[in-house]
DNA sequence: ATTGGTGCAAAACCTTTGCAGGGCA
DNA sequence: TGCCCTGCAAAGGTTTTGCACCAAT
């Protein structure tokens, strides 16, 4: 936790930028809910939780520039607001979402299935590929278990 | 042209909505459209030029509806606007997109390519897929092209 | 008469921006 | 001092909603 705070304060510090107090009440807002996909608001108001001070601009700026810094990644999952999912920077992929049509939780997959298909879009399309995203929606294994159990 | 018109009046009907002029308006800009993926504001002005009369409301409701019958898939590429993409009833599944970030031109893959993946979710995930979305960001052949020209 | 559909304007909503002030080099 | 950053409020842009009216059953 503490390492990947270090982590981010160096990513800033390399564009001239700081950790100001505010920045990193969201950071670690965005690392202790690493598998919510939270939108500004949500962010925002956890946020508060620990220092109501702040504003909803900067937690919008904060995030505009993590999105930038490529720390995060802003995702629209068709719900009207923008989520933030923070980047393994192993990965510079994007992860697979599952998104379940039922509960609304999304998980992820955090390898890359998609290399097979970036070669085929070179060589048959012409298309050099920069990035992907790829979300499914369906019935996820809870909501699964949950529905046989009932069946009973 | 008209065959499809037709079919849309049905799955209309078949829920007693009507097919009326302001919606039929709206359709064929669709189907003449069909590649481009257009936004709210960008079908209603070219609605406009056919029937003046017609508020921005009606086409935003319009779109709507077609989007609840499968008519039509509500799409956000993450510029801020909701896009329409006609589907085509014979692949119940999304297209796939091809985005283009030099020029911001979309281009489809009309096969389904991800049929091993949902096979492999169901198995190892136990998740039950009923749609997908696939979108890669990336050069297209013409800014490739251009590119290489360029580079003489 | 009832129902669904429309146009207009207003509202709602998320996000960005302008600006005055604050903190730190 | 200069510069980045902040909070607040206002503005921006997209989409939805309320309402009176219209057309067709």
């Amino acid at each position: 936790m503490e390492a990947r705070i270090e982590k981010i304060k160096q990513q800033l510090q390399a564009q001239a930028f700081k950790l100001t107090p505010q920045r990193e009440a969201t950071v670690r807002v965005l690392l202790e809910n690493e598998e919510d996909h939270l939108s500004a608001e949500e962010v925002f108001m956890l946020v508060k939780d620990k220092f109501p001070e702040i504003g909803l601009a900067t937690v919008y700026r904060t995030l505009e520039l993590l999105s930038e810094l490529h720390v995060l990644e802003k995702m629209n999952f068709g719900d009207g607001v923008a989520r933030y999912d923070l980047r393994n920077d192993s990965t510079h992929h994007h992860h697979h979402h599952l998104i379940c049509v039922q509960c609304g939780s999304v998980d992820e997959i955090l390898e890359d299935w998609l290399a097979p298909l970036e070669e085929r879009l070179d060589r048959e399309f012409q298309f050099t590929v920069v990035d992907h995203r790829l979300d499914f929606q369906g019935i996820c294994h809870r909501c699964r278990e949950k529905a046989k159990a009932k069946a009973k």
